[in-house]
DNA sequence: GTGCACCGTGGAAACGATTACATGATTGGA
DNA sequence: TCCAATCATGTAATCGTTTCCACGGTGCAC
């Protein structure tokens, strides 16, 4: 906001005659320029009128003084706090690390600070976020609801602070959402599977509390059924997105006397853990039995064998909501936006009838 | 804090009343229980006497109002804000990640939160979040410096609000450090090198301007010379902790006329781009070459081969950091803590001698 | 019965900024 | 020359808390 001023390396060495006062004011800066504390709040936010001699003398005080304006004093009184919240699901799943990290960015860009709140998929964990994060009096909430039944969460949708749902949301509040969506691309995944000859297919699912949850494993029957193919109960492993889920639900499917051609994994967490199981068996991927998963991150490319997945445009997810955010802060519409994934395949599954990329990192 | 008091699923049915009210305060309270705003805030804050008839009051009509206190207001008047800021090099590094993650449970259980600052790895990023998180007023602060020179953090660290390096430091500080020793376990990776008959051994070095990136480098090289073996300059791959610093540095070695036997890249991104370099040549590892690297993460024991690494204390280094920071801000004495890593033989670098365990992912 | 300690309560002053309003000086046009 | 408009500046209220201090009342000890 201040611009880069200051020449970089002499601060230390030359302000150290400002020792002993402990943190100096706007009143301090005010009586060494010989001004009013508002003239000196004037000449510092740059907005209406003050001559140059005193925003001079102004700028000279504040810089040889240090000071470092208050921003908790100017929340209360402006009532704005120039910070967001994001509240998320799992900081450890590298595709939330990579949506707080463009959320971040935007956010920056856009002038505002970035409160990160990790739910740990625990309802009452995000609980406590959002309403430590109302307390603080942020401008506006980013969240990726745990659960889609968290009453707090559900009130704060509602009350006056503005809030846009990332990734996943809360069916039947009108707050914004801005999301992937993943149908098309489970659709391709499916065709591919099919055309690989793959006919058993098992799905991983994550919690039934989750709009994210929810669609994949939708998308993923209504994509066998249109090819004619059945997904019996035994087939569906419930999972909660975190890898120890993946990693049951797997030895399951290995467990069944027919064990299922190929399994999808509908986060990148459980891909991890169903890999672990698999590779405790001794069996082989894809030649046993083979792995899709949901979210690319920069590992997939690494594993043996590579994996082939379905990539969300992430870093674009996270640009988008916080500009609906800010939009909605300064009084704008709501706007929700949905961005399509799309299939990235790999070895994982078999060996592509063409000749794939086998992609490298997709760090953007 | 405030205790799990209210019943969890209520309040969004029964609050419906409290519409229009924007947002109520003290002041709103204290004139529905009938008793003034010093009372309210003594009920509230339950430090002070107060009698349990007028506690009552406060506590329902607080309630029923949905009163929020304002923590804007009170860190105005306490100057105390009970949150620290944590400002790491890279949040795309899962070591950051897991970091960031114990250092906001440990801190949520003390009673803080964390804003996290995330430098990724640029210097005016770190001086950006160092001077905004300062003029929130943080009650204390938490830095992993991204360079080693920031005049800002050095003067943060001189300046009154606490602070405590983390992982990374600035030599020269009196602030307290809390990181892990990797010189033993360096020791250890060599020895087991040089025992599965490699001897030329290449490092992938991270930003010498970091502690931890020079550390590195000289524990090997001691370690090495102790063997009696010799480190070319054409063996000292100079890196910058991200991945694609990794693959140019391996792509170099790989075309040196000998290459090395064994390459060791000292963070856990280096390690996936030298992967990526040496997969692209269509090598094998560790047939053709092998390779170590420091900092576990989950997917290690999955990749191919699963990567033999070395492993720090990462969560406990989080907890340890807070507690440390917690106690100068309450006026205790600085305290700095050196917590060993250790080495997680895999197979990355050869067959080991013993049947080593394969490792599961080391999530605690 | 008087004095003293204590307890619950309210009034009011902070905390550090922003900003509506008032004020004195300057300027321009008639 | 005078009035009004403009401009730079200062005074003071305000944001929502906490907390110092004063005050009246009660109970206990003398």
């Amino acid at each position: 906001m201040h611009g880069p001023e200051a020449s970089p390396c002499t601060a230390h060495t030359t302000v150290t005659e400002e020792v002993s006062s402990d943190v100096v004011s706007i009143k301090d800066v005010a009586e060494a320029a010989g001004l009013s504390v508002a003239t000196v709040s004037r000449a510092l936010n740059g907005q209406s009128a003050v001559s140059d001699t005193a925003r001079a003398k102004v700028l000279s005080a504040a810089e040889s003084l240090g000071y470092r304006p208050n921003v908790v004093a100017r929340s209360l009184r402006t009532d704005r706090t120039r910070t967001i919240g994001l509240v998320i699901s799992d900081v450890l799943n590298p595709y939330f690390t990579e949506l707080a990290r463009s959320v971040e960015e935007e956010a920056r860009a856009l002038g505002y600070s970035v409160i990160i709140g990790n739910a740990d998929e625990r309802a009452e964990l995000e609980a406590h976020h959002v309403r430590s994060l109302l307390e603080r009096r942020i401008d506006g909430l980013l969240v990726s609801p745990a659960d889609g039944h968290s009453p707090l969460t559900l009130d704060a949708a509602e009350g006056p602070t503005p809030l846009v749902f990332v990734d996943r949301w809360i069916p039947g509040c009108d707050a914004p959402v801005v999301r992937a969506d993943g149908r098309g691309a489970i659709r391709d995944l499916v065709a591919h599977l099919y055309g690989l000859g793959h006919r058993r297919l098992a799905i991983i699912t994550g919690p039934a509390a989750t709009t994210t949850g929810r669609e994949r494993v939708e998308a993923f029957r209504a994509a066998l059924s249109e090819l004619g193919l059945s997904l019996p109960e035994s087939h569906v492993g419930q999972g909660d997105f975190q890898a120890e889920s993946g990693r049951l639900a797997t030895e399951r499917f290995l467990d069944l006397p027919e064990r299922p051609d190929a399994v999808f994994a509908t986060d990148n967490l459980m891909a991890l853990g169903a890999l672990n199981a698999i590779r405790v068996r001794g069996l082989s991927v894809p030649d046993d039995i083979g792995l899709a998963a949901f979210d690319d991150i920069p590992w997939f490319p690494h594993t043996a064998p590579p994996i082939t997945t379905i990539a969300q445009p992430t870093a674009a997810l996270g640009r988008v909501a916080v500009r609906a955010l800010a939009d909605l802060i300064s009084g704008g519409p709501a706007q929700s936006t949905v961005l399509p994934a799309h299939l990235l395949v790999r070895r994982s599954c078999g060996e592509p009838e063409t000749s794939a990329p086998t992609g490298g990192a997709t760090r953007e």
